[in-house]
DNA sequence: GGTCACCCGTGACATCTGTCAGGTCCGGCC
DNA sequence: GGCCGGACCTGACAGATGTCACGGGTGACC
């Protein structure tokens, strides 16, 4: 038999984290590494650890996995990256995809697939979940140019228009024409409506 | 040895909760006996398969960890709750202990914990994490009317005043007066930072 | 060089919101 | 019975927001 996989479990939910890390550590070709809690912790112990394959939560304290898997790339060219999440939101599988991501399940998938996908990555293939794909090939490109992005994303919390200039350097005028042009292209009734679809897409 | 303790556990997410089914049938005095993806499916397992001890997730299609348990106390008198949530707010934790659930728990506790609260709440007591029982202390109870909160509610998802005065069954200008008798309130800055502080203590 | 998309801004307008001041009912409590 | 708080409503006003029309500047691409 050759060696087992070297796995890294990262995940904020020490709960959730402790039984994948059982879970995994059951199956004879797996070994969990080392685990971590929050992004920068699991770059840290990858640099050490050395895993064949690290398996990502989406969101984390700090670094999300996205941004964690960027990280890898540099520190650690050889490892794979699973990322896990609760939301499965479109915009976030593109972005993973962007970034280097080869495997990418929602929390629902069941527990043998999780397993089946550190081999598959392992072994160089990729994996995504089928209904996040169609998902995310329904939803399309976000519509929204970078700055409408950008402040859509700061009028997320409610915050009033002259907050927003302030936070973007822009002129209060400017902040609404944007907000007006993404609240139109995601067919919102308002801000907040906007807000709420860009969010569900994953494109804030 | 004494009979097992006979465990359900439901939760929505596959991966999570056959992984912690994994781990805590792992330990000797427990098995799980049954297992559910949603509220209702939960109730019905519960019903022929007579747990001692139900473990919960908070957030579930269908019905939530809460609703659950009160659907439980009917059914099964005997059968302890334990809840399990990702979002540790206040109000959750009060609902959670008015419904008659004996052990709540952030998914951030260690697996350790899990395994120790079913057995607490077993033998008949109760366990509540302490981080969240300071903030829930700390947080006070909720400071608005019903009225409020339901229009807060309703507002929650960025409607606008015609709308929610339609669905509420009010006219639009007594909405404006809860909105901004719940905004004071809660020292928000409008209704949607409101609706954020209300969401983060639980209190709709 | 022309075209186009994006970026940034102004000004003006109608509408929506937040706030205040007032009012009527009802039920619980001393 | 009197008092009080909550539910429910109206009207009015300032200020915020959404929309539209209209500028100019930049860089990419043909």
């Amino acid at each position: 038999m050759t060696a087992p996989i070297r796995v890294l479990l990262a995940d904020d939910e020490n709960l959730i984290r402790e039984a994948l890390a059982q879970m995994l550590d059951l199956e004879d070709d797996l070994t969990v590494v080392a685990q971590a809690a929050s992004g920068p912790e699991a770059v840290a112990a990858a640099r050490h650890a050395e895993p064949h394959v690290a398996v990502l939560d989406l969101q984390m304290p700090g670094l999300d996995g996205i941004a964690v898997t960027e990280e890898l790339a540099r520190a650690l060219p050889g490892c794979g990256t699973v990322v896990v999440t609760s939301h499965g939101r479109p915009g976030h599988l593109k972005r993973a995809l962007a970034a280097g991501v080869r495997g990418f399940l929602p929390k629902t998938t069941s527990a043998a697939t999780l397993a089946q996908v550190v081999r598959t990555v392992h072994a160089g293939g990729r994996y995504v979940d089928p209904d996040l794909a169609t998902e995310a090939i329904a939803a399309g490109d976000s519509p929204l140019t970078p700055r409408e992005a950008d402040v859509l994303e700061l009028a997320a919390d409610g915050a009033p228009v002259d907050e927003i200039a302030a936070r973007a350097s822009l002129s209060p005028g400017t902040v609404r024409n944007y907000l007006s042009s993404a609240v139109t292209k995601l067919g919102a009734a308002n801000r907040h409506d906007a807000c709420a679809v860009a969010r569900r897409m994953g494109w804030i």
